[in-house]
RNA sequence: AGCGGGAUAGAGCAGUGGCAGCUCGUCAGCCUCAUAAGUUGAAGGUCGAAGGUUCGAGUCCUUCUCCCGCUACCA
């Protein structure tokens, strides 16, 4: 099953989604984009040719009528809310490759191209809509939907309007078949399964066509052959997935978009939009008859204290403020680790700080740091002398080191970040309990040095295969392991071919070089603590 | 109303027929290499309720309660 080197090296390619730039970014835009960067990371460590895309969509009455209200034009708007996403990937150590604008001019050009495809193939058509319209949600509501006296039940003191416009409509039932068929073909396609039936569900009800265009909309993309009208959503924002694949300098052709990356591998979403991505993409996608993304996986909300969160509630959980107190590695760690993904999960700041304490301080930290300063003072500060292959073999710990590599990697590869993180931290638990057991400091005493150097080699083995398997979660800290350890290895610069050369084979027992020297040994990890709500002086 | 998920220790979870477990937190003993870290042990559960199948049920069946998601245009 091994690859030659011969070959080029397998791609992956995966996006968030392109968020909608009505306000900064929340918490559960953070928290899909910190899962597709461990992903990418993980696959970049791999050997993989990676493309990592994330981007903003931007177009919409909404961004128009709040751009208005700041004074403000939609573009400038826009642009700022943009810089918004940008900063905050750059504290939370995002690595994307792409970043999509469905403003960009390239992206009208393959909207406009992608239409006029689906268009030819009869796809598209004029229709009437009609029926209940809230014009604060811009929505057409069911009538079954609404309060007393025509009410909107998001908008409870407006009621909504009477509306029979002309919109273009998406022959999507003409694609339920076809959709099903793929579906049952191809397991992996929607993810977790939970979402899988509820989308079969859904479908195996009928499909009705759905609307992608608006007459009152003046900020987005104009139909291609009916400027009256604007595109909506749909056939706008899911189109910047593929203008995110043009190189920088190439024509914006959907032909040139099409050629390195495409189809992707992974789109990774929130399950409210489970629906738009996991049929009505698939079904646009075949009428334009362009093969279909690998997978798309909805992951759970989160929650705080056990509440939703929402502004009306008043209890968001704002992402730059967190990572600005406790750092990008604590953020993505608690988020990773802590919530089964795919699950829902709930965020409480009391829990947050006990488990990075206890993981990534008390359990990870101090074993490497009481490890290494013992290797300082018994081994002259380099790695002990020993051969790796010679360890005795019922050490527990040398037999679960072993292993870890394989396991963590069949977690990633199938977003199981917890199962990971779970592997690694294992790893640690029992190095603790394996080195006091041992006792080094009694056998030094008792002049057993050559026991001493295997026991030391083989905690720091261990936290060095630990750090490895972490480092598409925590990648600061296990630079700063790997740099502890002696290695001039920086995981956020994997970019580098020589570097993901190094590194290829770390996921095995027994590559920490014998004899390498140390860096300084100084906690990885600072002890967070509670905000002080201690008023007394 | 229909379909699906869930209810197990203070909290978060695992556990598809055989002694109820893991992590965090709490309390106590041990160690002293270490970030007041580590380690060992303890306390803490009538496994949502009731009935049934079985030698034996957290696990299978029936009924019920509560919570959550989906049931079409919620970026």
């Amino acid at each position: 099953m091994s690859i030659s080197d011969s070959q080029k090296p397998a791609q992956f390619s995966l996006t968030t989604p392109l968020y909608y730039v009505n306000g900064l970014p929340h918490v559960g835009s953070a928290y899909t984009t910190m899962a597709a960067d461990a992903l990418a990371r993980f696959y970049r460590l791999r050997g993989n040719d990676v493309l990592l895309i994330t981007g903003t969509d931007e177009h919409g009455q909404k961004i128009q009528r709040t751009a208005e209200q700041l004074h403000r034009d939609p573009q400038a708007h826009c642009d700022e809310v943009a810089e918004g996403f940008q900063d905050l990937w750059q504290r939370l150590n995002i690595h994307y490759d792409r970043f999509s604008r469905t403003t960009s001019d390239l992206h009208a050009q393959i909207v406009k191209e992608f239409f006029l495809r689906v268009w030819e193939k009869g796809d598209i058509y004029l229709g009437q809509q009609q029926g209940w319209y809230c014009v604060e949600c811009e929505e057409f509501k069911e009538e079954r939907d609404l309060l007393s006296e025509k009410r909107c039940p998001i908008h409870t003191n407006r009621a909504v309007e009477w509306r029979d416009e002309q919109n273009y409509f998406f022959r999507l039932s003409r694609y339920q078949q076809a959709l099903q068929d793929h579906y049952a073909n191809s397991p992996q396609f929607l993810q977790p399964d939970i979402r899988r039936n509820e989308i079969l569900n859904f479908v195996s009800q009928g499909l009705q066509d759905f609307s992608i265009s608006r007459v009152n909309l003046d900020w987005g993309i104009p139909v291609p052959n009916d400027p009256k009208h604007t595109l909506y959503v749909w056939f706008d924002a899911l189109l910047g997935y593929i203008t995110a694949l043009l190189e920088p300098d190439a024509e914006p052709t959907l032909e040139n978009a099409l050629k390195n990356w495409w189809p992707i591998d992974l789109h990774l979403i929130g399950k409210d939009i489970l629906r738009f991505h996991g049929v009505y993409w698939p079904a646009m996608l075949m009428s334009a008859e362009l093969p279909l993304p690998k997978a798309i996986f909805g992951h759970g909300f989160l929650t705080k204290d056990g509440q939703k969160m929402g502004k009306s509630q008043g209890n968001t959980l704002d992402p730059f403020d967190l990572v600005d107190r406790y750092g990008a590695d604590a953020v993505r760690y608690y988020f990773l680790k802590e919530i089964a993904f795919g699950r829902d999960g709930d965020f409480n700041e009391t829990r947050f700080i006990d488990i990075l304490n206890a993981d990534l301080a008390n359990d990870l930290g101090n074993l490497l740091n009481r490890t290494l300063k013992m290797a300082v003072k018994y081994c002259e500060g380099k790695v002990p002398a020993i051969d790796p292959q010679a360890m005795p073999q019922d050490w527990s710990l040398v037999q679960l080191a072993q292993g870890a590599g394989e396991k963590a990697s069949e977690a990633y590869s199938v977003l199981s970040f917890s199962i990971a993180c779970e592997v690694a931290l294992s790893l640690v638990r029992i190095g603790n309990k394996f080195i006091d057991e041992q006792a080094p400091w009694s056998r030094y005493k008792a002049g057993e040095i050559e026991t001493v150097n295997q026991i030391l080699y083989a905690v720091l083995e261990s936290v060095r295969l630990a750090a490895y398997l972490l480092a598409p979660i925590v990648p600061n800290l296990s630079t700063k392991i790997y740099q502890q350890l002696g290695y001039s290895v920086d995981f956020n610069d994997l970019g580098e071919p020589t570097s993901l050369k190094l590194l290829k084979e770390h996921d095995r027992w027994g590559c920490l070089p014998p004899r390498q020297t140390f860096g300084q040994p100084e906690p990885i990890f600072q002890k967070l603590m509670a905000p002080s709500l201690d008023l007394e002086p």
